[in-house]
DNA sequence: TATAATTTTCAGAAATTTCTGAAACTATAA
DNA sequence: TTATAGTTTCAGAAATTTCTGAAAATTATA
C-alpha cells in the first residue's frame, strides 16, 4: 500500500496534529489513513504504509475504537479484520466532541460537586476559592448540558444553528420576547 | 505559602488534568493555584506551594501568559511581579476555546485550503480523498465561523443561549419559518 | 556608576510516553 | 487434532517531554 503524494501529506500532518487532538502521532496518522480511504484497510496494510511496527499498529487501532472512530469490518473469504471510518466527518467531529466531554470535563465536574458539598469552611481563604469553585462547576455544567442538547438535535437542525452566524443575535432577541410573553401569563 | 487541604486536592486535580487540557502538570497546578487565590502571587509563593523549581515557574508563567490565561501586576513597593486571573471564569473559557481553535483547528484548515486548491487529480484514490477533504474542511469552516460568532455575542446572550437548551429546538423552528417567509418577498 | 534583587535561559538529568518485535494467544482450516 | 493465519501483549529500547539549578541577563536602587 503507497500512499499518494496527496495522502501522504494529509497523514503526516494528522499525525504532528496528533498529540493536540489527544492522540500520539501514529495514531493520528493511522485516523487519517483510515477516513482517506475508500476501501477498509487491514493490519498489515496500515502498518506498509505508514512504516510502523505491527504492536503498534495494534495499539492504535484499539484506541481509535476506544474513541469509536473507526469500525471493524470482515470480508467475505478473508480472515483479516478490515477497518473504515465511522460514519460520516459529521458523526466523527460529534464523537470526538463526546468522547472529549467525558475525558475533559466529566472528570473535573465530579469533583467539583464533591468539593462544593463536602467543605462547608466559610474561614476567608477557602471563602473565596469556593467562591470561585462554584463558578467552574457552574460553568462546567451549562457546558455539559449544552453539549448534551447539541448531540440531541438533529442533523438537520444542527445545521440551521451552525449557519445562522451573526444570525443567532436577531432569534435569541425573538426568543427573549417570547419568554418574556409566557412570563407575563404565568 | 501553604495551600489548605480543599485547595491542594483542586490544584493535584488540574495538575492531573492538564495534559488532557493541552499543558503540563506543572501548568496545571500553577493555572489552579493562580484562579483559586484571591491575592495576585509571585513567583516564589508559587515555587513554594508546588514545591518545583524556580525555573519551573519561569517557563510556566510564560506559557500561561501564551494562553492569556493570567495577568502580570506590579504592587506599589514591590519589585516582585505578581500573577493573577485574566478575568472572570468566563472570560477564560472564553479564551481557552479561542486558543484551542487556533492550536487545534486553525492549523489544519489552512492545509486543508492548499490540499483542496492545488491538487487537481481526479484519478480513482485520490477523487474518494479529495471528496473527504473538503467535507474535513468544511466542517472546520463552519466550526471556525461558529465560534467566531460566539465571541461576538455579549455574555447575556451568550447566556440566554446557553440556557436555553431544549429550547434552541423550537426557536429554530421560528427562525426557519422567519427565513422563509424573508424569501418569499426577496 | 556599582550593587542588589529578580527573572530568564538552557544544558543536562529525570520522568514519561511511544514504539518495536518476539512470544503468547486466538480462531479457522485441513 | 495439528497446522496455519492472524491478533494482542508487554518488556525493554528509543524518543520525547518535563524539570532542575546554576549561570546569564535584566531591572531597579543606592
Amino acid at each position: 500500500m503507497k500512499m499518494t503524494p496527496m495522502i501522504e501529506s494529509l497523514v503526516l500532518h494528522f499525525g504532528e496534529m496528533g498529540s493536540r487532538w489527544g492522540f500520539n502521532r501514529t495514531v493520528g496518522q493511522m485516523l487519517a489513513l483510515i477516513v482517506l480511504s475508500e476501501d477498509a484497510l487491514n493490519a498489515d496494510q496500515i502498518r506498509e504504509a505508514l512504516n510502523v511496527s505491527r504492536g503498534n499498529v495494534s495499539m492504535g487501532l484499539k484506541e481509535l475504537q476506544s474513541w469509536r472512530l473507526i469500525q471493524l469490518r470482515h470480508l467475505p473469504g478473508d480472515r483479516k479484520e478490515y477497518y473504515a471510518a465511522a460514519g460520516s466527518i459529521w458523526d466523527m467531529a460529534n464523537t470526538v466532541f463526546e468522547e472529549r466531554r467525558k475525558r475533559e470535563i466529566d472528570p473535573t465536574l465530579s469533583l467539583l460537586r464533591n468539593n462544593i458539598m463536602d467543605d462547608t469552611n466559610e474561614a476567608p481563604p477557602e471563602r473565596y476559592a469556593r467562591e470561585r469553585v462554584t463558578e467552574i462547576h457552574d460553568l462546567l455544567e451549562t457546558i455539559t448540558q449544552w453539549s448534551a442538547e447539541l448531540q440531541r438535535l438533529s442533523p438537520e437542525k444542527l445545521n440551521t444553528l451552525m449557519r445562522l452566524g451573526a444570525g443567532v443575535s436577531k432569534v435569541l432577541d425573538i426568543s427573549e420576547k417570547f419568554k418574556r410573553g409566557s412570563a407575563d401569563k404565568g
